[in-house]
DNA sequence: GCCGTTTTCGGCCCGACTGTTTTCAGTCG
């Protein structure tokens, strides 16, 4: 069983070997580009391949479609196989060192002879390099560089929880360190705009009308290590602890497309000028530029101080970053039909927390009167149950405890007229078999359950997966919790079969969580997505285990606006007894 | 290789920076 992901890879896999062997641009490209949408496909590309619908996909013809359907059912294809035998597989390796692509790599394959990293290092330090007409001292001192960089690993992506504060950091820092009126304004741009799960790099963009005091400021900025390029209005650096940081400054008039612009993804910009050329505009960063086809004269240029003019004067609504991945809603913002995207202040309350009772941090009044600051209407405590070896847990007896606690301070906060509701559950082990670690008739005394998998995580895709949906057909578990375990950078999702699992939550009515904690963000935008198509409901927690953890809400929600959500699809927008009123199971 | 109110050929987004060149190709985003 093949993933999306595994598809985009070995499509770009060919991409790369395409363009070493030196085909077309054209060719090479029409693979990397279906590659990034199959990579960004809420739907299952097993699913689409069984249907016959492969080349219903933008971008997807008889020949891409070809090899998908040859690697889904044997993880190769013959296109693959004769590319391999034409061009050493070793060199797609070479393209990941900075400023080394296809061409040169090719170059140094047909002229040295050099097919893999180590002989690139050892011709690069005997000084071979710069013998080959065009390569130089420093493309060899860069190449060096280069390898030391892959060799340290530099190329992973960074969590969205790690890169959002170290930018928001940056740009205080770039603030503090310039005078008030050198900068109109600074904002992050790229996958981080649009709270993609995690970035490559950071992306600042600013506007200003002295782009070199704003260059100048940004190089001597403690949090950089080293400088990578730098010139008059881009600068390239490389942070303390390795995330590389792009910094781009344009004129205060250029603001609202160098913002679009900058924001991304690539492919809904190369679709929106796409758009603008057949209105008869060519659209880049500085703004529209008539190219004569269209009723404007040649050379016409337009500006655009924000997006919103931008988007309006091309015909559409305003699209919210998250939104921005070319999975059609460019179409729909023609429409005028964009979905109204749930918001951080739709939350009514949470339905996943903990305390000190298990591996929280708090006690409970000082969760619960965290969650009253946040102007919740409730919140759910979810202790850990027995059954999770690391954490102690709850059992029948400390939940009566927990239940006269939580009804004393319901009844406090009733008499002081505030309005909130402390509910109490529990967050239940799934055992590696399957069954539950609670009896039903403790089960039956809770507000919500919640069902988690934390142990056994390598089970096979069978085990795991019958393992979580005998778990579920318990009528008493309303809500599954982070339903792939992942942790990003740490731990990979466990095997299950996500279309089984959330086609049964589907049909049993369980809601299936969005974890907000920045670790998890479980389920991420594909697969929620996926379950509000297949009929499920949402819940959106932060998992908290210490009141500021309740600040992670933010990546929860951009997850859900990532997969289109609005407050309808999440069942913690509403107030507390119609939220309870969804929990009925099937 | 993909695609079509410019339909089966002839196009395919746009610009900054680097290194090596004397005007540009390659790379990157």
């Amino acid at each position: 069983m093949f993933t999306n992901h595994d598809v985009a890879e070995h499509l770009r896999l060919i991409a790369t070997l395409k363009e070493i062997k030196g085909e077309g641009r054209f060719h090479y490209l029409a693979f990397y580009n279906a590659a990034d949408l199959i990579d960004n496909l809420p739907e299952d590309i097993n699913d689409i391949a069984e249907a016959g619908r492969l080349t219903d996909l933008p971008g997807v013809g008889q020949g891409v479609a070809e090899v998908i359907q040859q690697f889904l059912t044997s993880g190769d294809s013959e296109l693959a196989r004769k590319l391999r035998s034409q061009v050493p597989v070793s060199l797609v390796e070479l393209t990941e060192i900075p400023g080394l692509g296809a061409k040169k790599v090719a170059r140094l394959w047909k002229e040295l002879g050099i097919t893999t990293l180590a002989q690139l290092k050892t011709a690069a330090e005997a000084h071979r390099i710069q013998t080959l007409k065009g390569f130089g001292a420093k493309t060899e001192a860069n190449i060096l560089k280069g390898i030391a960089q892959l060799e340290a690993r530099a190329h992973a992506r960074t969590p969205l929880g790690v890169a959002r504060p170290l930018a928001l950091k940056l740009i205080q820092a770039l603030r503090q360190a310039l005078p008030p009126d050198a900068l109109t304004a600074i904002e992050a741009a790229g996958s981080l705009r649009r709270w993609k799960e995690t970035v490559g790099d950071l992306d600042i963009l600013a506007a200003s009308s002295q782009p070199d005091e704003v260059m100048e400021a940004f190089q001597h900025v403690p949090l950089v290590e080293e400088i990578l390029l730098g010139g008059e209005t881009k600068s390239r650096v490389r942070l303390h602890g390795g995330l590389e940081c792009d910094l781009r400054v344009v004129a205060p008039e250029h603001w609202g497309t160098a913002f679009q612009y900058f924001t991304g993804n690539k492919q809904h910009n190369i679709e929106l000028r796409e758009l603008a050329l057949e209105q008869g505009w060519s659209l880049s960063e500085y703004g529209l530029k008539a190219t004569g086809e269209g009723e404007a004269p040649a050379g016409e240029v337009r500006h655009f101080r924000t997006e919103e003019a931008l988007y309006a004067f091309l015909g559409l609504d305003w699209i919210p970053p998250e939104m921005r991945e070319n999975r059609g809603e460019i179409p729909l913002a023609q429409a005028h039909a964009l979905p109204t995207l749930i918001t951080a202040q739709d939350i009514l309350g949470e339905l996943h927390g903990h305390s000190d009772w298990s591996d929280g941090r708090a006690d409970i009044e000082t969760m619960a009167q965290a969650a009253i600051d946040r102007g919740y209407r409730y919140w759910l405590l979810s202790d850990h149950s027995v059954g999770l070896g690391v954490t102690g847990g709850v059992d029948g007896e400390k939940l009566k405890q927990q239940r006269r606690v939580v009804d004393a301070l319901n009844e406090r906060w009733a008499r002081a007229g505030v309005d909130f509701r402390l509910l109490l559950g529990v967050e239940l082990e799934i055992l590696a078999d399957g069954s539950l670690a609670l009896p039903d008739e403790v089960l039956a005394t809770l507000d919500v359950v919640v069902a988690s998998i934390h142990s056994s995580l390598r089970q096979d895709q069978k085990t795991i997966t019958q393992r979580c949906l005998k778990a579920l057909r318990n009528p008493h578990v309303h809500i599954l919790g982070h339903p792939t375990s992942r942790l990003l950078g740490r731990r990979p999702p466990t095997a299950l079969d996500m279309d089984q699992v959330l086609e049964a939550c589907a049909d049993l009515g369980v809601v299936v969580e969005i974890n907000a904690h920045p670790w998890r963000l479980d389920l991420n935008d594909i697969y929620a997505r996926r379950a509000v198509d297949l009929g499920c409901k949402i819940a959106i927690s932060t998992d908290a285990h210490q009141p500021s953890d309740m600040d992670y809400l933010v990546y929860g929600v951009a997850m859900a606006r990532r997969a289109w959500l609005t407050p309808e699809d999440v069942i913690n927008t509403r107030p507390v007894d119609d939220m309870l009123g969804m929990l009925v199971r099937k």
